[in-house]
DNA sequence: TGTACATCAGTGAACGCGCGTTCACTGATGTAC
DNA sequence: TGTACATCAGTGAACGCGCGTTCACTGATGTAC
C-alpha cells in the first residue's frame, strides 16, 4: 500500500514554477506555453465558446485527462489567454511607443492606435477574445485581468496627460459637463493620477473607444467591400480622432 | 401503399407564406415567429454560438426533430436572426429621425446615434450578434443580410449628403487623401449615389465606427467600473464625434 | 554511489451531458369534386 | 353536404458526434539519506 499523500503538496495546476531548473521543470514549461500556443491557435478557429480542451489534448499528442496537469479548468486556460493577450498587446504598444519622441502628442498618439491596429490584424482571433462579444458564461477574474486589461489606455492617458502639462492642448471652449460625469472624470484623474480636465477626460475616451472602434469594424468586416485601402483609410482616421483632442502644434 | 409525393410542392421552410388566411397559416405563423423570440432570448445567455435548435424545440414544447418544419437548419435560423435584428435596429433609427427637423443636421446625427445606443441597450445580446466577434463557422449570406445591414450607415450618409448638398459643413483644410482611399471614395459615392468630397467620406466613417465603438464600448463592459453615468458620457461623446465632422451651425 | 521513497506526467475508462440532423410514422387539417 | 385525397405539424427513435471532468492506475523522474 502506497502511502497517504496528504501531506504531499501536489503542484498546483496554473502556479508559477519558478526555478526552471530540472529537466522535468523545463519539460513542464514547454508543455505549459504549448498549451497556450494552441490554445490561441484554436481561438482563430472555432472562437472561445468553441474553445475545448479535448481539441487541444488531441493536438498536444496526449489523452484529455493529461491537460488537467496544466490547467485546471478550461475558464483558467480562458483566463490564461486573456491575461496573456493583454499582455502581448501592451508590449506591443509600449515598444512602438519607445521609438517616437516624448514631445511630439500627436505622433505618439498616432503610434499608439496604429499599434493597436497592428497587433489586432496578426490576432485577429485574440483581438476578439478581448474586445468582442464577452464569452457566455465565462467571467474574467478581475483581480488577475484588471491590471494588464488598462495597458492601453494607461499608456493612451498618460500621452495626454503630458500633452496638457506642457500646454500643448488647445484651450476648449468651456463645456458643460453634467456633475455626474465630472465627478467620474474624479474618480479616473484619481485612479491614473493625472490633472487633466473634465472635458478632456471625455474627449480622451472618445479617442480610446473610437480607436477600437475602427479596429473592431475593419477586423469584423463591418466595412464590407466598400475600402480596399484599409491601411491608409486607418491612418486617416486616426488623423480625425486625433484632432478631435485638440492638440496644438507644438514640435 | 402512398402515392408518391414527388408532384406536391411541400412548403419550403423560410420560404415566406403570404396569405395568412387559414387557422393553419396563422399557426404557422405564430410558431414561426415564437421560433424567433425564442432563438433572440436565447442569444442573450448563451452566445450566438451556443444558439441550439434543440433547447428551442425544448421551450417551444416539442420534439427536436418539429423545429425542422419551420427552420432548415441552425445557420438558416442565425441567417434569420440577423436579418431582423437589422431590420429592427434600422426601424428604430428610422423612428427616431423621423421626429427631428430635417435641416438640423447635427442633431439628427446626435439622435441616430441615441437611438443605436438605446437599441443596443435593450437588446445587448442581439446588439453582439450584428457587431460582435463573428459566430465561428458561419458566414451570413451577402445577397439577404446586405441591404438590411446598410441601413444605419445609409441613414447616416444622408444625413452628411444633406448638410454638404446644404453647405453646412465647413471648408475643410484641402487634405491630402491618398489615391487609393480617393478611388474608394469613388466607389462608395457611387454606391450612395452621393456627392460629399474625399475628406468628408472619411470623417463619416469615423462617426460611424465612433458610435459604434463607443457603444461597444459600453454594451461589452470596457469601462469596467470608471463611468457611472454612461448616459450623460454618451452623449458628451457623440458631441465631441459630431464636432469632428465640421459642421456649421446652420439652424 | 546506492537505495528507498516521493513526486509527477500521462493513461484509459467512465460518467453524464448536449448537439444537429434524418427518417418513417400518425393523425389532424384543408381542399377539390 | 359528403367523400376522397393531399397536405402538413408533430412524434419518437436513431446516428454519430463532441464536450468537461473525475478517478485509480503505471512507470519514469527526482531527491534525501
Amino acid at each position: 500500500m502506497r502511502q497517504n499523500q496528504v501531506m504531499a503538496t501536489p503542484s498546483t495546476p496554473g502556479a508559477a514554477t519558478p526555478r526552471a531548473s530540472t529537466p522535468r521543470a523545463r519539460a513542464r514549461a514547454q508543455t505549459e506555453a504549448e498549451i497556450l500556443r494552441i490554445g490561441r491557435e484554436h481561438l482563430a478557429t472555432t472562437g472561445p465558446a468553441g474553445l475545448s480542451l479535448r481539441a487541444i489534448a488531441r493536438e498536444l499528442g496526449v489523452v484529455s485527462s493529461a491537460v488537467y496537469r496544466y490547467v485546471a479548468s478550461r475558464d483558467e486556460l480562458l483566463t490564461r489567454l486573456v491575461i496573456d493577450a493583454y499582455q502581448d498587446l501592451g508590449d506591443a504598444v509600449d515598444a512602438a511607443l519607445e521609438s517616437v519622441d516624448v514631445t511630439d502628442f500627436a505622433a505618439r498618439l498616432r503610434t499608439l492606435a496604429h499599434a493597436v491596429r497592428d497587433w489586432a490584424r496578426s490576432e485577429p482571433a485574440t483581438y476578439a477574445l478581448l474586445f468582442g462579444t464577452p464569452v457566455p458564461g465565462y467571467e474574467a477574474p478581475g483581480d488577475r485581468t484588471t491590471e494588464p486589461g488598462t495597458r492601453v489606455i494607461r499608456a493612451l492617458v498618460d500621452i495626454v496627460e503630458a500633452a496638457w502639462q506642457a500646454r500643448a492642448v488647445a484651450e476648449l471652449p468651456a463645456s458643460t459637463v453634467p456633475a455626474s460625469v465630472s465627478t467620474d472624470a474624479d474618480q479616473v484623474r484619481a485612479a491614473f493620477g493625472v490633472t487633466v480636465p473634465d472635458d478632456l477626460v471625455v474627449r480622451t475616451t472618445v479617442v480610446w473607444a473610437g480607436v477600437f472602434g475602427l479596429v473592431n469594424f475593419e477586423i469584423f468586416g463591418q466595412y464590407g467591400e466598400a475600402f480596399t485601402d484599409v491601411a491608409a483609410l486607418f491612418d486617416l482616421q486616426v488623423t480625425v480622432l486625433v484632432e478631435s483632442l485638440g492638440l496644438t502644434k507644438t514640435s
